[in-house]
RNA sequence: GCGGGCGUGGCGGAACCGGCAGACGCGCAGGACUUAGGAUCCUGUGGGGCAACCCGUGGGAGUUCGACUCUCCCCGCCCGCACCA
């Protein structure tokens, strides 16, 4: 393949002289870096504003929660949000490329509740050394628009957010139920509750009905599932996942009249062609019949023990549990199809927060109702008999929930299903029983957080006027400094009166703030809006400047953000869409999920101790090889094993180009014109390598994402290069061949190794940063193959090759091979029954069928 | 259980539209240079066989002149969801 290998010439002619470089003979990373990356900074190099003459190109990476340091995972997303800026600059675009901080969050709260350090003093620390590493890793941001979200000009304006759309009826305050600890005195998150009990101090954790503020996200569940076809440039897995997520299904709501007294109890279903074979009903325990039904009933006390028991457990206890429990209302319904009085049961398995809270339960045709009717020995009953079978109750082992025939369904009878479906849907509107319904699995978003360190929920409570919003000219309500961080007693804010006490800001009166502070995802949700004017004092962003910059056209980041986050920035770019306040209904155009960084197996984390050091590669080897190792070591969707042996490859690899640049430099007096034929063809291989290299490199970054091909054919052609400088003397190489390839070459490392080609481009004489030069284009006639190798088969196997010029012709090819030695020492004088010629590729020559 | 994805040398991976399996790199072996090498360079490296050749992309079938690639079944691993009515 390395066609000029191993062919016993001389290794190293003169070329300037290999050993007797002059220059440093190392590339000294770490010098280099250093001076390139305070020029940069010096010359402003990345900054950029909006140019309407040109196309833009918005490359945004998630910006990280800023913990103790930098660490592989992340340099692995900017590293490749990097390469795309870069690249993209370098084909014209003007490309947005910001950085920030998502900084608020309880890591830093329980930090100060066990150090006794503020959030503030230890999370600004922590910025600083991950900025300062980031800028060791050389990468190209508008440091200007930096944001942190805790910095008050920040939270301002997500307080404005929340005030927004509290206007529009989408932020409202209900009675919802967490998960509480009783010994910490606070709320806390679904993932701080192990097996039941708080993390920290190991309480079991209670569940709590507490007033607590929403979004109303469900509001736009519709418009968040339909447009997930407009993101064509997203990955299908998280487009399934946020449909799952949004769980919209089709069916009916049906009132069950009580028996015996006035009422109904509404359940939803999707199976309303089932109702004839509805036995019972259930209730969740939270359901508020459930205790009113069993008053009076032998069964109350039984009742009233089992919801005390069941408000006790969380979902997850509840269906950790294999066994379905529940117990006897002592009431019953009236089938409203049949006519027939049946049970009302409540039970764990009915969740009091989806549908109505309340179930027609169909055992025959329900996994769970079989499961549960076979316990307490409730009546089964078939009405859908599937086809070519009669199911029996008294036999069935599992529920039948696919389609088929109705029976014992009154005048539905014989109906397929599905049309049944549709007939009782029309028959339960007519008949007043019941409606066509659409249930979604998503529930609103739950924001209030009794914490500390997030932005502060701008509303005040007044004993006159009820609940006041803070006038937009009053923001931001600013987090207080001086609070005391105890980790007992809920949120410091509660205990703070100089924040709590307040005026009314409608009446003058007295009045109490509200002390949650907002979820971090609110904060995460507009970012990238306000990268557009970060440090505009007068309102959130700049409407002119997010209608040049946005949508994001290429969003990066990992796949634990493919529900949450996506979720609400789609939310609420909508809200801000119908303001007209931006361009767009979706902010993210294309979005791509990168793999993890794994050693050992595992996710790196600082628990598990496996965690490689950015700082300890940095000055192993440099910000360069880091990223080129990085990039190459698997493609980016793909997790992949960090290995130090890899690395190492890597960095040779770099110092290979140093070598060879500088041999080049050194040797480029001496060259000539190629002429003689040999040479000349050497020269032209050469120059055919390259373009085939450009156009590798540059489909490989642009259409295929396939960064570790593309340094793969960069090595590829570096070798050839490298063959070619040891093969022939200085003289008999071809300068201006020499000249193309250098300068193609270091304009194609730029975006991986953005330190290296900036050193080497200046080397070559050239005074404008490599970074705004165009990226490097091929003709396709000079990457066009003039020989190519075709394989030679019988019967489907390889059993020579020839060499031939590209292009020649079927019949040429057909005959070369019929005459070729190999195959008719094959064919053993039989007759080819059959010749299959691919142009250019192989010609296949088939005696038999069948053989 | 449901949904999605993935199985290729000792390792990471390549093979883009059905056409040379294993590019590129790591590792390993041998060699050159060297006071030295953890620098650099050269050669070799899927398995079997002296060779012709045979086998080989998780396993089995199928379609095809031809299958890592397409279809079906099975096995294994990973991820997501999980009592959502």
């Amino acid at each position: 393949m390395r066609g000029f290998r191993g062919r016993g010439v001389p290794r190293r002619p003169e070329l300037g002289g290999a050993r007797s470089v002059s220059m440093e003979d190392r590339y000294n990373a770490a010098a280099v870096e250093q001076k390139w990356q305070r020029r940069w900074e010096e010359q402003r190099l990345y900054d950029v504003e909006p140019d309407p003459s040109r196309p833009k190109f918005y490359c945004l990476e998630m910006y990280p929660y800023p913990s103790g340091a930098l660490h592989i995972g992340h340099t692995r997303v900017y590293s490749i949000g990097d390469l795309i800026a870069r690249f993209k600059r370098m084909n014209g675009y003007q490309v947005l490329h910001p950085m920030g901080w998502d900084s608020f969050g309880m890591p830093a709260e329980n930090y100060a509740i066990e150090h006794g350090i503020h959030p503030a003093v230890s999370t600004y620390a922590n910025i600083d050394t991950i900025r300062a590493q980031m800028r060791r890793m050389g990468y190209s941001y508008d440091w200007r628009r930096e944001v942190a979200c805790s910095h008050p000009g920040y939270y301002k304006w997500t307080q404005w957010l929340f005030l927004l759309l509290y206007k529009k009826g989408l932020a409202y305050r209900r009675k919802a139920p967490v998960n509480w600890c009783p010994r910490c005195q606070t709320v806390l998150a679904n993932e701080q509750v192990e097996e039941g009990r708080c993390w920290r101090c190991e309480s079991e954790v209670q569940m709590r009905d507490l007033e607590q503020w929403c979004f109303r996200i469900t509001a736009y569940a519709d418009r968040l599932l339909d447009d997930l076809k407009l993101l064509d440039g997203w990955p299908e897995r998280v487009k399934t996942m946020q449909a799952n997520w949004i769980g919209r299904s089709h069916g009916c709501e049906i009132d069950f009249p009580l028996a015996g007294r006035d009422g109904a109890i509404k359940v939803f279903t999707t199976r309303h062609d089932t109702i004839f074979g509805a036995t019972f009903m259930v209730l969740a325990p939270e359901h508020p019949l459930t205790l009113e039904l069993a008053r009076g009933t032998p069964q109350e006390a039984e009742v009233r023990a089992f919801v005390e028991r069941m408000s006790h457990m969380t979902q997850r206890m509840r269906t950790t549990l294999n066994t379905k429990q529940g117990v006897f209302t002592g009431r019953y319904a009236v089938n409203p199809a049949t006519g027939e009085k049946i049970p009302i049961w409540t039970a764990d398995y009915v969740l009091m927060d989806y549908g109505t809270g309340a179930i027609q339960a169909v055992p025959a045709h329900d996994q769970r109702d079989f499961e549960f009717a076979r316990q307490y020995g409730l009546p089964i009953r078939v009405v859908v008999q599937p086809p070519g079978e009669t199911l029996d109750p008294g036999t069935m082992t599992e529920a039948y929930a696919g389609e088929g025939t109705m029976v014992n369904s009154g005048q539905f009878n014989g109906l397929d299903s599905a049309t049944a479906r549709e007939r009782m849907a029309d028959w339960l509107e007519q008949q007043g029983l019941g409606r066509r319904r659409v249930t979604y699995r998503l529930r609103d978003w739950l924001i209030s957080r009794q914490r500390y360190w997030g932005a502060p929920i701008p509303i005040v409570y007044c004993d006159r006027c009820g609940t006041v919003p803070v006038p937009e000219k009053d923001l931001p309500v600013l987090l207080p400094d001086d609070v005391e961080f105890t980790g007992e007693g809920g949120s410091p804010l509660a205990r703070h009166e100089g924040f709590v006490r307040t005026t009314c800001p409608q009446c003058g009166g007295p009045a109490r703030r509200e002390t949650d502070t907002m979820d971090t995802f609110v904060d995460s949700s507009w970012y990238y809006y306000r990268y557009t004017s970060a440090r505009d004092e007068h309102r959130p962003f700049d409407v002119d400047a997010v209608r040049y910059w946005l949508p994001v056209d290429q969003y990066i980041g990992g796949i634990e953000h493919a529900i949450l986050h996506l979720l609400y920035s789609r939310f609420i770019t909508k809200v801000l869409y119908d303001e007209g306040l931006v361009p767009s209904p979706e902010p993210f155009q294309r979005l791509f999920t990168n793999g993890m960084v794994v050693m050992g197996g595992a996710k790196m984390s600082k628990s598990k101790g496996n965690v490689v050091s950015i700082e300890e590669v940095v000055s192993n080897y440099g910000a360069d090889t880091g990223r080129v190792y990085i990039l190459f070591a698997a493609p980016p969707e793909n997790d992949f094993e960090w290995s130090d042996g890899g690395i190492a490859g890597v960095h040779r690899f770099l110092q290979k180009i140093w070598r060879l640049m500088q041999r080049y430099r050194a040797g480029r007096d001496g060259m000539g014109t190629a002429e003689s034929g040999a040479d000349r063809e050497a020269a032209q291989r050469i120059r055919r390598r390259l373009h085939q290299t450009i156009r590798k490199v540059t489909d490989d970054i642009d259409r295929r994402w396939q960064f570790n091909t593309a340094v793969s054919a960069l090595m590829s052609f570096v070798n050839d290069l490298q063959d070619y400088a040891d093969q022939l003397p200085a003289a008999r190489q071809d300068r201006d061949v020499w000249d193309e390839a250098a300068d193609a070459l270091v304009r194609m490392l730029a975006p991986f190794a953005p330190h290296l080609a900036e050193e080497l481009w200046e080397q070559m004489g050239r005074t404008e940063s490599v970074h705004l030069q165009r990226w490097p284009s091929y003709d396709p006639e000079i990457a066009r193959d003039e020989v190519v190798t075709v394989v030679l088969q019988v019967n489907g196997k390889v059993r020579d090759r020839i060499t031939v010029p590209a292009g020649t012709g079927e019949e040429e090819l057909r005959r070369l091979a019929l005459e070729n030695e190999r195959v008719r020492a094959l064919l053993d004088g039989r007759q080819a029954a059959r010749v299959v010629v691919i142009p250019d590729r192989l010609v296949n020559v088939v005696t038999a069928a069948g053989s």
